[in-house]
DNA sequence: CTCATTTGACCGGA
DNA sequence: TCCGGTCAAATGAG
């Protein structure tokens, strides 16, 4: 697997036509750059077992609702359009908001009407959550085909989120590259099982059953524009955050010394 | 035996 | 009618 880290130009940056197209542009590098930047960290992470997986999960998770965030506002503001691959399906989720749910064995998931994210990244399945594969398509046009993955605890916790992965068409450089879509939010709490020891649960509800996801998005907002209880309790436990930065510090250094075309983790442990 | 993946069928929207 | 997204039975790996 190669964790080459160089930014790419993403497709998503030819997804937008408007007057902040610019800025735009650059919040999509953001995004492809913590992607990449993740697919890294969060590896080292689970290799050696590290407890602070779950706030450095939680922390690109927090950056990458920023970035989505600021491009929804522009949009909103500026009358940004989405053009290409996403157009389509956001159409239809309008179109299928106005219509609403209809009683049918197949209807759309109601997760499909909300906001969605794709950007590219060579490394589409480190993002720090589970998934579970439940289809492949052929898609038209296209050599590759697509592949479509829902949170492994969707029927558990009723975890609405999903994401396609496909890899990209022309692929200029030795690195493939992927684009990866990711539809709503995780409710689960896959993500902090087991629970580290220096994070304390918080008092929120996290109900299962008979909880609308408004509900519970509505409480991962407030968290997230608190800077989350989590973070509070990592605060104050300095050790934890000072070996924290020694190591990420450490880790950086190793990477940005890393030789661009080899593979890092290799290269790392050689 | 359990669980994840594969694959063809089915569905709704365009 | 075509296409993309989802479901669920079949299949395979551990």
């Amino acid at each position: 697997m190669k964790l080459h880290t160089r930014y790419l130009p993403s497709c998503a940056d030819e997804c937008f036509a408007s007057d902040h197209q610019p800025e735009i542009n650059e919040i999509v590098k953001v995004q492809s750059l913590v992607a990449q930047l993740r697919a890294i960290i969060l590896p080292a992470y689970e290799m050696t077992a590290d407890l602070r997986l779950d706030l450095v999960s939680h922390l690109f998770e927090s950056l990458q609702d920023c970035t989505t965030k600021v491009i929804s506002e522009l949009r909103t503001h500026y009358g940004a359009q989405l053009v290409d691959v996403d157009r389509r399906r956001l159409a239809g989720n309008i179109s299928d908001c106005k219509k609403g749910c209809s009683n049918k064995k197949y209807k759309r998931s109601s997760w499909r009407y909300g906001d969605s994210t794709s950007y590219m990244t060579n490394v589409p399945h480190y993002d720090g959550h589970q998934w579970r594969k439940y289809g492949q398509k052929n898609i038209n046009n296209s050599k590759h085909q697509r592949s479509y993955f829902r949170c492994t605890y969707k029927h558990e916790q009723n975890c609405k989120a999903t994401k396609t992965v496909q890899q990209h068409e022309d692929n200029t450089s030795e690195t493939v590259m992927y684009t990866v879509a990711y539809y709503g939010h995780h409710t689960c709490k896959a993500n902090t099982d087991p629970t580290p020891h220096h994070i304390i649960e918080t008092s929120t509800p996290q109900t299962q059953n008979g909880t609308t996801s408004d509900s519970i998005r509505s409480q991962e907002d407030v968290c997230l524009e608190t800077g989350g209880s989590q973070n509070k309790t990592v605060e104050n436990d300095e050790q934890t955050t000072r070996q924290w930065t020694e190591d990420m510090q450490g880790l950086l250094e190793k990477i940005t010394c890393a030789p661009l075309d080899l593979d890092i983790w290799e290269w790392m442990q050689s």
